[in-house]
RNA sequence: GCCGGGGUGGCGGAACUGGUAGACGCGCCGGAUUCAAAAUCCGGUUCCUUCACGGGAGUGUCGGUUCGAUUCCGACCCUCGGUACCA
């Protein structure tokens, strides 16, 4: 057993539980808009509720919580909420496993959960919280998205999804396993549907460059949005049928320089000409039946073998006429540009490849700039140069070409300039059934009809069987079946729902106004305007935070937000491990911190987590810091503190008659009241902040002073480590604080680094030749290099590599290092 | 495949602007305390070499720049995240 009896000894079960009712009775983090203090939103990523916290959870919570309970010491009026992105497939998944409504299965896990994060001791304001499945949240979810659809940002059009012929259901990419469904087994099919889309490509512009004014955001991610959204210049391409006839065949190309260089062109298996192709000929249907048996992962398609077959149809080449023939490739992608590529072996290492796969020609236009030969039999060159074999083209050079072609082909209407984004539209329908309802109406006569704001919510049935095998409100005519609001007539709900990433796209700003029944927004979201710092998972680099960016964008546009970007500072974290793998939903509950709690306490679990790593990086998890945190609170914070105050009151620090001795501990003090400083409020580095304090205690240990001054200084360097740990272990530090005859920890203020504290009476030199260590010296800061040089000289150890060589520098980094530079 | 990270003792990590590599913690080893144990405290702990002082090597691999490189540059290997229906 962790605990003894003895009194004064650390009872972490009492104290987390006293200090935690206090909170709750105090309302201490309850946060309204009247305060005279500068606000400042923290909020971290809210958590799916799959059922029980795991460490990910854990290091999320705990790495947001730290970060308001030290703006908070700052005199900020901080809003941390906390809330359940509680839409999603795993509550699917578990009805089915346990025959417990999707609704009832997600209640539970947050009430599991919720306890479970007020055990850790996060400083939520628990006011603001909601659910995104409750009605009152969606309800404005389905009223903006109608107002999407009537500013022209919504349309329908057909996509591709995975189907389970067994299961007769849609399946999410992570639900095919080698090509065939997780529950059945049966081989996976394509399928396409008419979905909803919205249009976020409007907005891949100002996506696109408003990154350059997120300074809080780490490159990173901004550069994998960047990448994602991935803008670039080229020319849209037209190929003419051979025949009147035929159909022509759109191409977009960033490299038009090589357009004399096309020996075939490639098209997707889904592009119109090869359906039409694979009507007439088996080989082609076959090809296209084999491609659309593999799941549209792209990271399954991209890694696909790369296969052709040629659909006998030739167009042809705008410039010379040539005829050129078409190919359906599975490399090509539909999504993007227009689901052809024009085919420049010579000069694309994958149409390269291709060609040799298939005995297709290679024809060099451009000229290497160095090399001048270069042998397209080896390898294509994919680098710019001038133009060779182009005809009216020749010798100009990359930008050149580009101009030139553009304008030759616009003069015959066969080519015009065009801005292309990898982007795509996002594509919001779901075929399932927990999530929110799309409010639209289908009328025989009217089309797609919204639905009345007055009569939203359209709400979900929650009382049903859910079996896996299609959505419940897709067989429940009693829900679906309404009338046109615009004709009247008899007519159809969507039964399709929303994607979860729409709930999770503007929570954040409900959050401001959670308990608002007459809108969607009011002016506190403009008090709290954007999230100051908002904490998660980097696995959430692009998405996410892209969906998020874009809704909020469109809110502004809507008048009801000021701000153009949601987020201002961004902490992505890196992944906590288990056995090499990210903890999640998807591996099981591994990583559940309740037999931690319970053993070890909060602070030691919180203490712990944010001692193992820095929050940018991945780490594997082990248990065992645990232990040794709750062993460091016990026997040297607690001890220490509870020691020094049972010997008594404690004079007055008076840093004037201060000796030597004194002094050197109180800059420690004070180096590490810098460091914390500078790591919570810049860095934010948690683990280095756990890790000074320990050494500070290390210090203190050493320190034998009984003097009135010796304690004024010990009493002094306690009170600054309560004060920098209270962030991190705040239940201990709440206690301790008050023994200490601080007052209350909820009115704490941080403190300021004694800048005369710092000055040190001795700097170490380090004393190199050529740059390996040989020697140190003391000597008081400012020492010249003369005479450091001088004194390094007499060392033995300098001395002796110096000996019959002669120096040819000295280099000198003041207070630091002396290096001797010998030939 | 593509995009973005990461790789430092037995382990988690530190080294913040190119200047003492391994802070702090875990583990392990030795000691104190104890009837014994737990708990606690003290000391040691990168590897090789040396009685010792010291010396040599060393931050994924190979190469480069520099008086000096974990840090900057180039190539490669391994690994993690994302890849648009997991969230």
């Amino acid at each position: 057993m962790i605990m003894d009896e003895k009194s004064g000894s650390y009872d972490f079960k009492s104290t987390e539980a006293d200090v935690q009712s206090e909170w709750n009775q105090n309302g201490t983090f309850e946060v309204s808009e009247g305060s005279p203090k500068p606000k400042f939103y923290c909020l971290a990523m809210f958590p799916y509720p799959s059922g029980r916290l795991h460490m990910g959870h854990v290091r999320t919570y705990t790495l947001g919580d730290v970060i308001a309970r030290f703006k908070r010491l700052q005199g900020f009026n901080v809003m941390h909420p906390m809330g359940w992105d509680a839409f999603g497939l795993p509550a699917e998944n578990a009805a089915i496993k346990n025959k417990v409504p999707p609704a009832r299965w997600t209640k539970q896990n947050i009430d599991y959960m919720k306890k479970q994060l007020q055990s850790l001791g996060f400083s939520y304001d628990w006011t603001r919280e909601f659910a995104t499945c409750d009605p009152e949240y969606y309800r404005w979810e389905q009223w903006f998205f109608l107002r999407m659809f009537r500013k022209g940002l919504v349309y329908k059009k057909s996509a591709w999804v995975n189907w389970d012929p067994v299961d007769q259901t849609v399946l999410a990419n992570e639900q095919v396993i080698e090509g065939r469904g997780w529950r059945s087994n049966a081989l996976v099919e394509r399928r396409e549907l008419a979905q909803w889309f919205i249009k976020i490509t409007d907005y891949a512009e100002e996506l696109l460059a408003k990154l350059n004014d997120l300074s809080g955001w780490p490159e990173k991610i901004k550069l994998m949005q960047r990448n994602w959204i991935g803008r670039s210049e080229g020319l849209q391409i037209r190929f003419d049928p051979l025949k009147e006839s035929g159909t022509g065949i759109d191409v977009y190309t960033t490299r038009p320089d090589t357009l004399m260089g096309v020996t075939y062109l490639a098209v997707a298996p889904q592009h119109p000409i090869a359906r039409e192709a694979a009507l007439k000929n088996t080989d082609i249907a076959a090809f296209i039946t084999a491609y659309n048996q593999v799941k549209m992962a792209e990271a399954d398609l991209a890694k696909l073998e790369k296969k052709g077959v040629d659909t006998g149809i030739f167009v042809q080449h705008p410039i010379t006429k040539e005829p050129i023939p078409v190919w359906i490739a599975n490399f090509v992608l539909m999504e993007y540009g227009s689901g052809a590529v024009m085919s420049v072996p010579a000069h694309d290492q994958r149409d390269w490849e291709f060609a040799r796969q298939y005995n297709l020609p290679l024809k060099q236009v451009i000229e290497h700039p160095k090399l001048g030969e270069w042998d397209i039999n080896k390898s294509a060159f994919v680098g710019k140069g001038r133009c060779i074999n182009s005809g009216d083209f020749n010798s100009l050079n990359f930008d050149e070409a580009f101009d030139a072609i553009a304008e030759a082909l616009k003069s015959k209407g066969l080519g015009e300039r065009q801005v292309n984004y990898r982007l795509r539209d996002w594509g919001i329908s779901r075929q399932r059934y927990w999530g929110c309802p799309i409010p639209i109406i289908h009328c025989e006569k009217c089309g797609a009809v919204p639905v009345p704001e007055d009569d939203l919510p359209v709400s979900l049935p929650t009382d049903v069987e859910f079996d896996g095998v299609t959505s419940p409100i897709k067989k429940m005519p009693q829900w679906s079946r309404t009338i046109c609001p615009n004709c009247g007539g008899e007519a159809e709900r969507e039964t399709d729902t929303f994607d979860t990433f729409m709930e999770s796209s503007w929570y954040y700003a409900r959050f401001t106004c959670n308990n608002l029944d007459e809108g969607m927004l009011d002016d506190r979201a403009k008090y709290w305007k954007s999230v100051d710092h908002y904490v998660g998972g980097e696995e959430h680099a692009i998405l996410h935070l892209l969906y998020a960016r874009f809704f909020h964008k469109v809110m502004r546009d809507e008048g009801l937000v000021d701000t153009d970007e949601p987020f201002d500072d961004l902490l992505a974290l890196g992944m906590v491990l288990k056995d090499g793998a990210k903890m999640s939903k998807s591996s099981g509950n591994a990583g559940d911190p309740q037999h931690l709690l319970d053993q070890y306490g909060a602070d030691a679990v919180r203490m712990a987590m944010m001692f193992a790593a820095p929050p940018e990086q991945s780490f594997e998890w082990s248990e065992h810091n645990v232990e040794s945190a709750n062993r460091w609170l016990r026997s040297k914070l607690w001890k220490t503190v509870t020691q020094h105050l049972e010997a008594g009151p404690v004079a007055m620090l008076d840093k004037n008659s201060l000796n030597e001795y004194q002094k050197d501990m109180r800059r420690v003090t004070h180096e590490t009241l810098m460091k914390a400083t500078d790591d919570y409020g810049k860095r934010l580095n948690f683990n280095t902040v756990v890790s000074g304090v320990m050494t500070l205690f290390n210090e203190l240990q050493k320190f034998k002073d009984e003097s009135d001054q010796g304690r004024a200084v010990i009493d002094e360097a306690l009170k600054t480590a309560v004060l920098v740990m209270s962030p991190i272990t705040p239940h201990i530090c709440t206690k301790l604080w008050m023994r200490l005859g601080l007052g209350s920890m909820d009115e704490a203020k941080w403190f300021t680094v004694d800048e005369g504290a710092l000055r040190k009476r001795v700097v170490d030199v380090i004393i190199q030749v050529n740059g390996k260590l040989r020697g140190r010296i003391q000597a008081p800061p400012g020492v010249s290099k003369d005479d450091l040089s001088l004194r390094a000289r007499e060392l033995e150890n300098v001395e002796k590599f110096l000996r019959e060589e002669k120096i040819t520098r000295i280099i000198h980094v003041p207070d630091k290092l002396l290096n001797f530079v010998i030939s």
